[in-house]
DNA sequence: CGAATTTGACCGGCGC
DNA sequence: GCGCCGGTCAAATTCG
């Protein structure tokens, strides 16, 4: 029904979390992998965000990537559908739990938390629903045992969770191309969590979950779990083997909402996350940077203060911008973040 | 035909 | 030790 439900959740995911963690992974301790990854860190990097003099981030309009449309398609299960009450600018609050002036409208806030060494079932709770729509029996066959990996460490592994208006015009993608490997419904929330890993590399072991908060509908939750091991993709080849677009793709759902998604997700598709037709084909690699990003990559680097990623370099050029933000409770990064959104392109 | 998504099954961690 | 639950795998399915 909602246009908002259309919104591309992985775009969405991608915009908050592969920007972030990858961000801090890729850029140092990433840097490993020459092989991997060419060197399309500095044109990721900059079509990330650092958009010269002083333009905080978004280098381009939230639903395009450089000229790439945005593909949309797995996020209807997160029936996004108070898209409304999060419309972008909003608050920041770093997990050191320093909150950040709010930059505008009151009540959005985005969240983000690093954790380290996490619990593995740190949120489990009740469940709700089982899988609807059994429209066909996937799955392996019975009685033939899966030589499953070892599931090691969850533990170990670093987690950074970041909370994100689930829609607000403003999803998209972020830098790393991500491949959903499972769904699956979570006690206690009426939402299912998706779960994805980076399609990048295939050794790369980078994930992240995505789910709608219980208590904010309007919130999507993501978590990053463990570094990308190699260097933010580039679109084109860089992505090959991200997800593709499905307009028609079946949303799974929990029961507790239905696939209006499916009849608006064409139209709303292009309402909300617009895809650019002379873009170029959107065959399925894509990943953009929008506000969304661009704020999540500020954060991410602010959070970062101390640790070793490279987000300075990043900031560098606005550093000033948010010098003043902090000095007047986010006025400045607030108008910018209106006029991006206003305007769709900044700076240009 | 290749690649992405879907989704039931399986497995391990954690709480009781 | 047992059961619950989250997380992952992988076959089937869908789509470009």
């Amino acid at each position: 029904m909602d246009c908002s439900n259309d919104w591309d959740l992985q775009a969405l995911v991608r915009s908050c979390g592969g920007t972030a963690p990858a961000a801090c992974s890729s850029g140092a301790t990433t840097a490993r992998r020459g092989d991997d990854a060419p060197p399309r860190e500095a044109a990721a990097a900059a079509s990330v965000g650092v958009g010269g003099g002083g333009c905080a981030v978004a280098t381009a309009p939230a639903q395009e990537f450089l000229g790439q449309p945005v593909a949309r398609r797995d996020l209807d299960y997160l029936d996004l559908v108070d898209h409304d009450q999060l419309r972008m600018p909003f608050s920041i609050t770093p997990s050191s739990r320093e909150t950040m002036p709010s930059s505008g409208r009151a009540g959005q806030q985005l969240r983000h938390d690093v954790l380290f060494s996490l619990p593995a079932n740190a949120a489990a709770v009740t469940t709700s629903g089982q899988m609807l729509q059994p429209r066909r029996q996937p799955g392996r066959k019975l009685g033939v045992p899966s030589p499953r990996a070892k599931r090691s460490k969850k533990r170990q592994v670093k987690k950074v969770v970041c909370e994100v208006p689930a829609a607000g015009g403003g999803v998209s993608s972020d830098l790393w191309a991500w491949r959903k490997y499972g769904q699956k419904p979570i006690k206690g929330s009426p939402y299912p969590r998706g779960y994805y890993k980076c399609s990048s590399l295939k050794s790369c072991m980078a994930r992240k979950l995505v789910e709608r908060s219980p208590a904010k509908p309007g919130v999507l939750v993501v978590t990053y779990i463990a570094d990308h091991c190699h260097a933010v993709p580039t679109m084109i080849n860089a992505l090959a083997g991200t997800t593709r677009d499905r307009p028609g793709a079946a949303s799974p759902d929990d029961g507790n909402h239905h696939q209006d998604q499916e009849t608006s997700d064409g139209a709303a598709a292009s309402a909300d996350n617009k895809v650019d037709d002379d873009g170029a084909d959107a065959a399925s690699t894509m990943t953009t940077v929008d506000e969304n990003d661009a704020w999540l990559v500020d954060h991410m680097a602010l959070e970062d203060g101390g640790g070793d990623c490279p987000f300075d370099d990043f900031l560098w050029p606005f550093d000033d911008d948010l010098d003043r933000f902090l000095d007047d409770g986010g006025g400045v990064l607030g108008r910018r973040l209106s006029l991006y959104l206003g305007t769709g392109l900044p700076g240009n």
